[in-house]
RNA sequence: GGCCCGGUGGCUCAGCUGGUUAGAGCGCCGCCCUGUCACGGCGGAGGUCGUGGGUUCGAACCCCAUCCGGGUCGCCA
């Protein structure tokens, strides 16, 4: 029988001198530096411990042993005559009386090295992932996500919030993104699906009485993944608070949110609260943007009537934004780059021109410029030595671009781009309503759960598009990390909500018929968000790829290349859930 | 679905304007080495250059198609 650890691989310390140990792990090198010396590092999940080999046969034992089997080495330990101040156990070494191997690994080469596994193709990674998270580099993000949600969770119910779970399995919502369908067995021809979110399920509780619900809650999306979206399923921190207002979600957001970023954050400070509140228009107007990286001091500024005419053809009957960079010294191939990268990421040109140390317009498209030369200068109030990033367009997409320039030439340019911080802002005011480009009709912005502001009156009155809704984003560095609403709680105020946008009574409650329902019977005014959980770890964490922080992520197409995710099934479970597939080959 | 980037020994990458036998580091195997800690030294194995077609006297390199991976736009109320 062996016998079971007496301490870690990272307990062991000069104290620990003299006494005869057990430690078990993987075998993580062999350092062999003759016939009979060697020195085995055996790892576990604490750390850690160095293992001196003195004796031929012990060595020669080990040679049968690949790396990455797991070990049981009992022994005595002892001070080291060459310590390791780069080790915490660096003091000492244990000296082996006996060597068990508990789990063997049959390869002698593996896919990867597992202290580089994060050098090595994703694919692969992702395939051998009980692989990559042995590399101690892998582990510690999953350590920091469990360390974070831990203390979320905590702060939310010091808030005295209550965790209250909601249904998996639940019915297909309407609205939204692709919903996961699960066949009801029991019921041919019908589905369940995974929720996109609790949202109905959380107001429905505010309705029953609760006063401040919050989940730590699994979200599915059908939908196409990026590098800080994971396609399938996510985290989100839902919460929902009755009888509140968008200042109290604020005030709750503020206080739990920003001490945990500083407390485990690559950066260790975050804004104070409160949080600059950013209207949606302004967002666009000052940053191009909805959701600003304001680390970045730089702003657009409105250049349609001073250029729009100066004879360069992208710029005629077109709306031109303008970035004006002081202090801006990066080479001609470094501007190059820029503008490809804006062309690469918002599918937009992007243009430029200096005002140089002489007083001269150059470089770019300053061709174009010479003749109203004076009133370029004034009118964008250059001084010698200043950069003009530039786009053009429609006004939505010539600041969309200007936006995607703003944040190129800040990731360029020290001086306007703060480091090492977390800079939180809110976006609020988001319209109620707009036109939708493929339908060319009135259209909810967001979310149609959303209290318009002015309620009853600005629904009957004003220009649905000057209706603002009471909704409002958390952004962090350039991320946006959430949205939220103070909710619609009112049955008659939703029904004309919907029916600027064509909906009869009937389509409301046939949409969402358990809410509609339960608003019926005195709902409480209420408000919520729900940032996403593995956006913020992601931020805290530093990494650019949000499969860094997912223990078992599946890949860009949905996949989980672990596991074989998905998969097909017998023609049993398929019958009895009354599925029959259909090849998809009737498309020539 | 559109666009961009990539695919060369187990891993990471180099490979020029198409030209001899496709290289390096790490890993792996063998030998040597009595205090290593990214141990070191010597030697070795390992590649149909993602796949299919084409151009050419000749293709890792050029062209077409296709598959795979990542990024991005669409999408994500």
């Amino acid at each position: 029988m062996t016998q079971s650890r007496t301490h870690t691989c990272n307990a062991l310390r000069l104290a620990n001198v003299g006494e005869s140990v057990t430690l078990v792990g993987w075998y993580d090198n062999m350092r062999k530096v003759s016939r009979n010396l060697g020195f085995l590092i055996l790892r576990d999940f604490y750390g850690t411990t160095q293992c001196v080999i003195e004796s031929e046969e012990m060595l020669d034992a080990l040679n049968n042993v690949n790396n990455e089997s797991t070990l049981s080495v009992t022994g005595v330990v002892r001070e080291r005559s060459n310590k390791n101040p780069r080790l915490e156990t660096g003091d000492i070494e244990v000296v082996p009386t006996e060597i068990k191997v508990l789990g063997k690994c049959i390869y002698n080469e593996l896919p990867f090295e597992i202290a580089r596994s994060k050098e090595a193709d994703e694919a692969v990674r992702l395939k051998y992932r009980y692989l990559d998270l042995r590399n101690p580099a892998v582990k510690e993000k999953m350590v920091l996500r469990s360390k974070i949600i831990a203390e979320l969770r905590q702060s939310m119910i010091a808030h005295d919030f209550l965790e209250i779970t909601t249904p998996i399995l639940t019915c297909s919502s309407p609205e939204g993104a692709r919903d996961y369908l699960v066949p009801a067995r029991n019921h041919p021809g019908k589905f369940y699906a995974l929720p996109q979110a609790p949202q109905q399920f959380k107001q429905i509780l505010m309705t029953s009485g609760f006063d401040r619900y919050f989940q730590i809650a699994p979200c599915f999306r059908d939908e196409d993944a990026r590098a800080d979206r994971s396609p399938g399923e996510f985290y989100q921190m839902d919460m929902e608070m009755a009888f509140a207002s968008q200042d109290d979600v604020f005030a709750i957001i503020e206080d739990v949110i920003p001490p945990v970023f500083a407390k485990y954050g690559v950066y260790k400070k975050a804004s104070d609260a409160p949080f600059r509140r950013i209207s949606y228009r302004d967002a666009l107007a000052l940053y191009g943007s909805d959701k600003p990286d304001l680390r970045n001091d730089l702003t657009l500024q409105d250049a349609t009537s001073l250029l729009s005419d100066c004879g360069f053809a992208p710029f005629a009957q077109n709306s031109v934004q303008a970035i004006v960079v002081d202090g801006f010294t990066a080479t001609r191939k470094v501007i190059d780059k820029i503008m490809a990268d804006c062309e690469m990421i918002s599918g937009q040109k992007g243009y430029w021109f200096k005002l140089d140390e002489a007083g001269e317009l150059t470089g770019g498209i300053a061709k174009f410029l010479q003749e109203k030369k004076a009133e370029v200068i004034a009118g964008l109030s250059l001084k010698p030595g200043d950069f003009v990033g530039l786009a053009a367009g429609g006004r939505q997409t010539a600041l969309k671009t200007a936006g995607v320039l703003r944040r190129l030439l800040g990731e360029n340019c020290e001086k306007h781009m703060k480091k090492d911080c977390y800079e939180f802002c809110w976006i609020v005011d988001f319209p109620m309503y707009e036109i939708g480009e493929e339908s060319g009709e009135l259209e909810f912005c967001h979310n149609p759960f959303s209290m318009p502001q002015g309620g009853m009156e600005a629904l009957d009155g004003e220009n649905p598009l000057e209706i603002l809704a009471y909704q409002y984003d958390l952004v962090c560095n350039g991320v946006e990390l959430s949205s939220g609403a103070v909710r619609n709680h009112d049955p008659e105020i939703m029904v004309r909500a919907f029916s600027l946008v064509g909906l009869k009574e009937e389509d409301v409650k046939a949409k969402f018929p358990a809410m509609y329902n339960a608003f019926c019977y005195g709902a409480p005014p209420h408000a919520g968000i729900a940032p996403g959980v593995d956006r913020m770890i992601m931020l805290i964490a530093g990494e650019e790829s949000i499969r860094e922080i997912i223990p078992f992520p599946m890949n860009k197409n949905a996949q989980d290349v672990m596991m074989g995710a998905p998969s097909s099934v017998s023609e049993k479970q398929l019958a009895d859930v009354h599925i029959a597939i259909v090849k998809d080959d009737a498309k020539e």
